[in-house]
RNA sequence: CGGGAAAUGGCUCAAUUUGGUAGAGCACUUGGUUUGGGACCAAGGGGUUGCAGGUUCAAAUCCUGUUUUCCCGACCA
């Protein structure tokens, strides 16, 4: 691309309605434009790096065997509603009517249509195993999109299904998958980690997430850094605590505690620490409460929680609902004559001598024991905690914040039992198909890497997916020899299959390397008065110093580089 | 959906407290001087101040409503 006559822009100051370092950057590169929350434009530059994501993520599905298609993002709702998932997703979904008053979606995921399209081959098990998936667009109406391309209403996404007669394949094709995930993020060359994850609302067997680490993630992995345990935070078990004290149990006391209901109020109060305080919080799963009990410095894993109770989600009871069952102001809670059923956490077993709410306004109890009430289960029902030890080999765990970029579900028969996605075995026998999805955000790819890849000057592209992999900038245009050699080197980059960028607007030098900084093309020609040796200046984005080269050797030096 | 902040030329902001009819920097146009890390001088063009009402002789400014955006939380393959 020739920038002169391009459709090309910068912005020079930071954009107001950005905030993260990848939303400002995209925007001021000129890579991208929003249009409202949550929905951007592409622009050229924007485009094309797009394209070079979709370029690596086609190559290592296509060689994992896997067919593309296309599939629409205007859907009937009915799609949804026969397998279940309409009320799952909720007002996350984009609906709209047609003219004869039907309901149609946009698109949030597509495992329904690519059971209706498995089914145009699938009829006996002689039709499996195999993958089929798109790159599209997805639509999501979701609550508080943020963070630039991170979260966005609509957005790319490979999604790739795979379908087999039983498990023990699945396992494989599973795996198949698996392996060409990691050869693509390994090729773009992001910083990630694999973590288990909640199957959640796709339902299914096994799932793994891959997650870009960065400071903007959404989600908090656990890591532990001498074995290979890797978990995401909401499925992360928690070893139990089992103390060993030697300290005398006490007598339970009633004491006024005026006003301080939260564990950081009497913390300071009574100056105790957190982890001598039980707190005890009241949460509804369906019609029914249910008092769960962690310490003072924990906080509850609600989809434990959910888990636990065998329902889709659990909430903390309103104000009305705590007031009614405890007889008190929130803050007061606590299991000595409490009349729901109280689940304790496992720690709280081994716990003496501690604070819990009194179930009356302005008290609680101290030197609370175990014997002192009775309880209905105990179970995990809390987060992990930085430091807390693994599950696999007792090391303390580390915590990093990461963006999903994908992830792999084993899905099983699901959909297929659903909508009858059936296969006759070799006993003329039929069964249901044994399913598996695998998903890539195209979009938190583009803003992950530039999160892992910048500096005050701008974005810093890895060879891999940068819109262009050269930028030649022609100083002066004036000038017949320079004119000619960039040129010249433009045009046999671009017959080499070198994605290359000139610069040769009528700016001066500064604006140029400014701009071609800001936009992060990884390796930077200038063409200037050194031409008259027979000289171009060799600069790579993420180091600080260049090299005079040679012309000649310029097209074999990008070649050498470009190839790997 | 709860809490907070904001909306003024293309971009970033000032003027709002104390009402008097909108200003700077960047960008843009023209001319000149410059020409290796966002040049300088001069002269220009561009805004019914998010929208709708209201108060007033007079509203960017005060009042009411509304829309949009950002941040925190809740939510979220």
């Amino acid at each position: 691309m020739k920038l002169k006559d391009s459709f090309f822009y910068t912005i020079r100051e930071d954009v107001k309605d950005e905030e993260s370092i990848s939303g400002k950057l995209l925007v001021k590169s000129g890579m991208i434009k929003k249009t409202s929350n949550g929905i951007y434009m592409y622009m050229p530059l924007g485009l094309k790096t797009l394209e070079k994501i979709k370029k690596v993520i086609r190559k290592h599905m296509n060689e994992a065997g896997a067919s593309e298609l296309l599939m629409p993002c205007l859907l009937p709702e009915e799609i949804y509603i026969a397998s279940g998932r309409r009320e799952n997703f909720g007002s996350n979904m984009f609906t709209l009517k047609d003219r004869y008053n039907r309901a149609y979606s946009l698109g949030p995921t597509h495992e329904e249509l690519f059971v209706e399209a498995a089914k145009m081959k699938v009829k006996s098990y002689k039709d499996m195993p195999f993958n089929i998936y798109q790159i599209g667009n997805k639509y999501r109406d979701e609550t508080r999109p943020r963070y630039g391309l991170i979260r966005v209403r609509e957005f790319f996404m490979k999604d790739a299904y795979s379908f087999d007669t039983d498990l023990e394949t699945l396992d494989v094709s599973y795996q198949k998958m698996f392996e060409a995930y990691k050869r693509i993020f390994d090729e773009i060359g992001i910083d990630y980690k694999i973590v288990r994850a909640d199957t959640g609302a796709m339902g299914g067997l096994l799932s793994e997430e891959f997650q870009a680490v960065t400071d903007i993630g959404e989600d908090i992995l656990v890591l532990c850094p001498s074995c290979d345990y890797a978990s995401n935070i909401e499925v992360s078990e928690c070893v139990e605590n089992k103390y060993e004290t030697k300290e005398a149990l006490f007598p339970k006391e009633l004491i006024e505690t005026k006003g301080h209901g939260t564990v950081e109020q009497l913390v300071h109060f009574l100056d105790i620490s957190a982890d001598k305080i039980v707190k005890t919080l009241i949460y509804q799963a369906s019609d029914k409460f249910y008092a769960c009990m962690v310490a003072g410095d924990r906080e509850i894993n609600e989809l434990k929680l959910s888990k636990l109770l065998n329902v889709a989600e659990v909430t903390l009871a309103d104000y009305e609902d705590v007031k009614r069952i405890t007889n008190a102001e929130i803050g007061f809670a606590g299991p000595i004559g409490l009349n729901i059923p109280i689940i304790i956490d496992h720690d709280v077993l081994h716990m003496h001598n501690f604070l819990v709410g009194a179930n009356k306004t302005d008290y609680h109890y101290v030197n609370v024991n175990i014997s002192d009430f009775s309880y209905d289960m105990v179970a995990d029902i809390k987060n992990v905690k930085e430091g807390d030890v693994c599950p696999k080999c007792g090391t303390p765990l580390l915590f990093k914040k990461g963006i999903e970029i994908g992830n792999t579900f084993k899905l099983g028969t699901k959909y297929s039992e659903s909508l009858h996605l059936e296969y006759l075995d070799n006993n003329n026998e039929l069964h249901p198909v044994v399913m598996g999805c695998y998903g890539i955000g195209l979009g938190r790819i583009f803003a992950a890497t530039i999160e892992q890849n910048n500096d005050e000057n701008g974005i810093i592209w890895p060879l891999s997916i940068a819109p262009y992999q050269v930028a030649i900038v022609l100083i002066n245009d004036k000038d017949q020899k320079q004119v000619e050699v960039a040129n010249t080197l433009y045009e046999a980059l671009t017959k080499e299959g070198v994605d290359v960028l000139l610069d040769d607007r009528d700016e001066r030098p500064g604006v140029k390397f400014k701009d071609m900084d800001l936009i992060g093309i990884p390796i930077r020609i200038t063409v200037g008065k050194k031409v008259a040796e027979d000289f171009v200046e060799w600069k790579m984005r993420k180091e600080d110093t260049s090299t005079d080269v040679r012309i000649e050797e310029v097209l074999s030096r990008i070649k050498e580089m470009v190839k790997e």
